[in-house]
DNA sequence: CAGTTAATTATACACTTGAATAATTACTGG
DNA sequence: CCAGTAATTATTCAAGTGTATAATTAACTG
């Protein structure tokens, strides 16, 4: 009997692009970007490799989408508590620390795709500027929400100031979601974003930790 | 004339493989552990491929000894500041913080080297084990600095509360320390060691801004 | 139900990779 | 100055890589 040739359903454009980058994702993050070979996406993603290039013109396009793909998650996971929330400012912020802190934000597949594509991001020019259009988006509601919260404490901050600020809370929230995505054993449920709501009110000088209850 | 066989000088083992893992660890920064092939490495260390395996049983040996190269180096560059002050508890914590936020230990390379060895890390036991003594360490020595700084201070604080303070100023330093690396173009010189003061300062309750001095 | 076509599989190719082995040659000790 | 030997180069190999192309077949359309 010879070896029958493999049975498959057609599927949608829109699910195997997105069955394909998930394939990519996860691999990106168990091996980088160069240890995710193309079969090994192709196999994750339950197809033969030569779809991926029916699909995507090279491996280049493939990671450029995946990446493209997952840092519109990140930025649509941290914004998506903020639509919810109708309270003071300090209670918003506290809101946006908390969720950059938790699953499904915080997670070590998360980190470990931030250093898989880090080389890449450096180097490719499409993948830079999705890099600093995310990065600055963050940057920028953070400053507003620090803004606000200040203010409405009734100490407003200059601009210049205000930069030094929103600098240091992205660097208290960066680090904590590093550690907690690379050693997630470490620490106990919801240690993480008490430190950070607790850091991040001293740096500000605002009391942020009972503005938000567990989600 | 049939091409000749290149010219090459004899070393001692301590400088061949210092020269293999430098170019070693510039490839990783560059394009990761799998982008940096041993032909790569092998050019720029200016010797041919197989001279690798004559010192390194292997492409996974030399990439282990590559690493704990590069983390007993950055553990000496912020140990070393603190040998040469004899200042208070709290000018010694200050010196170390801004230490870690100014080159050598604060620099591209050493973010990109980061992300490049993370999946490795992760992986294989001997490299986990390799970051977590490093780890370990700078957590350690970060905390018993802060205990130091409290109880000077008149504030001593608990177990417990020092784990927080220790992990958060943890954070403050590791997050600037990315975000210095990975977009060195826009911060200003000394601006990110300004911030990390005046960060762990305002975590802790103590103003470390002017205990010290531009070294 | 037959005909068509695009989605999918299968195969082939040129090149890179880590590793293994063979061939040289720079240095050292007498 | 002349072996001897270990450091170094050169060559080979099998496996894996991205890409290109040919062969099939699932599903739609009339």
């Amino acid at each position: 009997m010879s070896p029958e040739r493999r049975k498959f359903k057609r599927a949608s454009a829109e699910e195997r692009k997105e069955a394909l980058i998930e394939a990519t994702l996860e691999l990106v993050a168990e091996k980088g970007v160069r240890g995710a070979t193309v079969r090994d996406i192709a196999e994750r993603a339950d197809v033969t490799q030569g779809l991926i290039r029916h699909y995507f013109s090279s491996k280049e396009e493939l990671m450029t989408a995946a990446y493209e793909h997952h840092m519109v998650r990140i930025t649509d996971l941290t914004s998506a508590p903020l639509k919810e929330i109708s309270a003071d400012a300090s209670g918003r912020l506290a809101a946006f620390v908390s969720a950059s802190l938790r699953p499904p934000v915080m997670e070590p597949t998360a980190v470990a795709l931030w250093a898989g594509f880090l080389n890449k991001v450096q180097q490719d020019a499409h993948m830079r500027q999705i890099h600093q259009r995310t990065y600055d988006y963050f940057r920028h509601k953070l400053a507003e929400m620090i803004a606000a919260a200040l203010e409405e404490a009734g100490r407003p901050a200059s601009p210049a100031r205000l930069h030094h600020l929103a600098v240091a809370c992205n660097a208290v929230i960066d680090g904590l979601w590093m550690e907690g995505g690379a050693l997630p054993e470490i620490f106990a449920e919801d240690e993480l974003p008490k430190i950070g709501l607790e850091s991040v009110g001293a740096i500000l000088g605002l009391n942020l930790e009972n503005k938000v209850d567990q989600p």
